[in-house]
RNA sequence: GCGUCAUUGGUGAAGUGGUUAACACGCUAGUUUGUGGCACUAGUAUGCAUCAGUUCGAUUCUGAUAUGGCGCC
């Protein structure tokens, strides 16, 4: 089996939906946070950890795993889940966004075959292309495809983004041709940037290849605008099917992911909580903390009160801080416990409003506690 | 007691008769959105032991004092 989505029940007030995903590792209810494992770890977390945050889908990376150790050695392993005990479902990201960041201010060139650029790890030269991307995904065995798409950044100019929408289109087609692995979906990917006609255009042409699902990319580049990944959003959105998964990629923030829900995304994959809390910094009902503020030093009280993780069960704020500032491993771990319980936690929450028809209600109480301390 | 060398921020220290006293660490705050993992950005001595003198101008030269290291009696 592939994956199946069921829709369950749409918002009232708000495009928001509350639905399921069938996969071959179990039945995950949607809006949903996919927790970043690009190097088939999510980083710091064993996979009894992720399962104690709740996790359903993670997300693994076909460019990172290409290069080390190879997707033949993680197919000897017996695929991406043995190879890293997770029993979830594991989606692959293409490559393609890898192409735009990684290679960001290097040399790279991209063709119609497919991307020519150099490897971050030794320099070799690296040529990836739709057929490739999607041949290591199927050795990888993941439970969801990515089409290799690009990833233009947010300052690509309209006639840019025109012409790369139709080569990523023709880059789906490609991908979608040679995909061959009978338990893997495959998801298609809409961009187009913060235009109407291009997101409409990429959306309509990308639903008619029929993939298993759909993701609006292209979105948090390059301090692009929270407006204009609405906008990108809003204007993908109306030209994807209803019995299909939506996943909005490399978001986010919480506030993006409370927008993207009732904008009627389902799912989301972000670095930011692993990142943030290898750098000290805590997601809170109250906002954004940093570890290394010097007010932590002697704050005996628990990370959240009302969280149900690990970290906030067992350990102080001041001893929190004492690993940050002490730089031991142990530090970002708790944190990256805690941050990815809350995004879930927060997907939770928003799934419970859905179910009760009071999304706005709760937008706006998270909201305000979240953002009282900020501006 | 005599001689001698030293004294620069929270720390280790560089340095110069002349605009804002280098650098590092620490500290303080911020950034991070399909991860080139533990990064990046910014701020952080109104003052160079104290007092006097030389000088247009001294942290930098001179003298005294204080404190410390070393040597001698």
């Amino acid at each position: 089996m592939k994956i199946n989505y069921e829709l369950i029940k749409n918002s009232k007030n708000t495009n928001a939906r509350y639905g399921k995903i069938e996969t071959n590792y179990g039945t995950y209810e949607t809006p949903m946070f996919m927790p970043v494992g690009t190097r088939a770890t999510v980083k710091s977390l064993t996979p009894e950890e992720l399962i104690g945050v709740h996790s359903g889908i993670i997300l693994a990376n076909t460019y990172h795993l290409w290069l080390r150790p190879g997707e033949d050695i993680v197919a000897k392993c017996g695929g991406l889940h043995k190879f890293m005990n997770y029993k979830g479902p594991i989606l692959t990201d293409s490559g393609g966004f890898q192409v735009f960041s990684l290679a960001k201010n290097k040399q790279k060139d991209i063709q119609e075959e497919g991307v020519h650029f150099k490897s971050h790890i030794d320099g070799q030269n690296l040529l990836l292309t739709p057929e490739k991307s999607i041949a290591i995904q199927n050795k990888l065995d993941s439970d969801i495809a990515m089409s290799f798409d690009e990833c233009p950044p947010a300052s690509a100019s309209y006639e840019y983004l025109k012409n790369s929408v139709e080569r990523t289109i023709r880059w789906a087609k490609r991908g979608k041709a040679v995909h061959n692995n009978p338990n893997q979906a495959l998801f298609g990917i809409v961009q187009g940037g913060p235009y109407e006609d291009l997101r409409k255009y990429s959306a309509i042409e990308t639903v008619k290849l029929d993939f298993d699902g759909y993701s609006i990319g292209g979105v948090a580049n390059d301090g692009e605008s929270k407006e204009d990944m609405y906008k990108a959003i809003e204007y993908s959105i109306p030209y994807l099917p209803e019995n299909k998964v939506r996943y909005l990629m490399g978001v986010g923030e919480p506030v993006d992911i409370i927008e993207g829900v009732i904008r009627g995304v389902d799912i989301f994959d972000c670095v930011l909580p692993t990142r943030i809390a290898r750098h000290g910094q805590a997601f809170t009902r109250n906002g954004k903390i940093n570890f290394h503020n010097a007010k932590y030093k002697e704050d005996t009280s628990k990370l959240e009160e009302t969280c149900d993780c690990y970290t906030c069960q067992n350990y102080t704020k001041a001893y929190i801080r004492h690993l940050i500032t002490t730089n031991e491993t142990l530090g970002g771990r708790l944190l990256s416990i805690h941050n990815i319980r809350f995004l879930i936690k927060l997907t939770e929450e928003l799934r419970e409003a859905i179910k009760n028809d009071k999304i706005l209600e709760y937008k706006e109480e998270f909201l305000t506690k979240y953002n009282k301390n900020s501006v």
